[in-house]
DNA sequence: ATATTTATTGAACGAGTGTAGAATACTAAT
DNA sequence: ATTAGTATTCTACACTCGTTCAATAAATAT
């Protein structure tokens, strides 16, 4: 280490935060990793960037990671695992719950609502995660992440969508699907724009405001999509 | 230069492809910015990735626009004026041929339609464009961008759909606009996930598909939020 | 034709880039 | 206490980065 906290008894003592540099350097650099990417993109930040944020050595990137790029996905798959349970485990409840009759409003919600609550009490982490995803998702070059990570589960979701929207045509589902997962991503991110457009009236951090219409809004259009001919 | 295409001579003989080395190096550098922007993102791309493409040197975008950062300015700024000014034509348009009574469906598509007019008909420099608007739209330290440069038309957009939402609650109005750009950006940018995700069913190039479907599933979606209560 | 302005080139600056290998420190097992 | 394995640091390599400036070429004005 380049600092006093090297050694491993004065990385334990009392007065260390413990929080900060008591937890493994693995740990430390993705969690640095994660908000640096989510705040300049991949390309924006360096690795150096990364380790300094981190107070550990260059080389411990190449170590523990092999590569930056590498790095990267292994900060995308980590909260994406997370996310992929907590999506299925919801899916599921929906359409146990649901005697028969899904509604298209109880879907959406069960897709939206783990990275509500995971933005609302999961950490800044997680808010640093979703303001990556967005960018990925909208990155011709890193967007085959969200094919590898989240589409598997988003192949069940578009299946319950469908359960849910009897005698539509499939494509109207995918495409029902792209334009929601556009609006998540965006939301989710949190870039302010919002506020700035409504001169303060909305926040784009009103997670309260997104619940109450995120579902309702996408329900809608996919129902008006369905009925369409 | 550093080819045999240098000379004002060469550069106007006939056997020259007049649309890459016959235009002036400033407008060389604005495309090659445009594309290579779009595909690797501002960060993922150096100063010399550009003016390689455009076959110029280096020092000719500090020359002509000042540092990279400007340089990204003036690509974006320079579709936005055309957009801008194609919608507003549209929105006067739609305002004026109805006789008060505004169809939710054709203000979105007023919106809308010049995107998939440029997009289809405008070249491959407008797919570039708006595959950057999507990275910009999604990115913490760019989206002050679309601020600057799009909000000031969305401020009469969001005007006009209030009047075709009569009596709904503005905040509604703002949050709707925010879904519906989220998907638009994304839509445009075609990033082929849909591809994947329908397994060829769907395709991100079919602006047809997006034309059927686009506007009438967010107008069902501001119609939903505005008759929640 | 000459002078002036504009456009373009060539070369270089200092700083930063991702990565790798050897050396050192630490941990865990014996 | 010694060993083996892992984690971390130090250092450096070979490039690339954005930017600058003097020199040259081209276009325009006189």
């Amino acid at each position: 280490m380049r600092d006093n906290y090297g050694s491993f008894f004065l990385r334990h003592c009392a007065f260390m935060p413990a929080r900060t540099t008591g937890r493994p350097a693995k740990e430390r650099l993705l969690t640095a990793a994660e908000r640096l990417f989510a705040k300049r993109g991949y390309h924006g930040v360096s690795i150096r960037d990364i380790t300094d944020a981190a107070k550990v050595d260059v080389a411990l990137v190449n170590y523990h990671f092999g590569t930056k790029r590498a790095l990267l996905t292994r900060v995308f798959e980590r909260r994406a695992e997370v996310l992929n349970r907590e999506r299925l485990e919801r899916l599921e409840a929906v359409r146990i719950h649901a005697g028969g009759t899904l509604e298209l409003e109880s879907v959406v919600n069960a897709f939206m609502e783990p990275l509500i609550q995971r933005s609302a009490h999961g950490g800044r982490g997680w808010k640093a995660y979703f303001a990556l995803v967005a960018q990925v998702n909208n990155s011709p070059e890193l967007s085959v992440l969200m094919t590898r990570h989240f589409d598997p589960v988003v192949h069940k979701f578009i299946q319950v969508l469908r359960e849910a929207l009897p005698g539509a045509n499939p494509r109207d589902v995918y495409w029902g699907y792209h334009f929601l997962t556009g609006a998540l991503t965006l939301t989710f991110a949190e870039t302010k724009r919002l506020d700035k457009l409504s001169e303060g009236l909305c926040r784009s951090s009103d997670l309260d405001a997104v619940r109450d219409r995120f579902a309702p809004f996408m329900a809608a259009g996919f129902g008006a999509l369905a009925a369409r001919r």
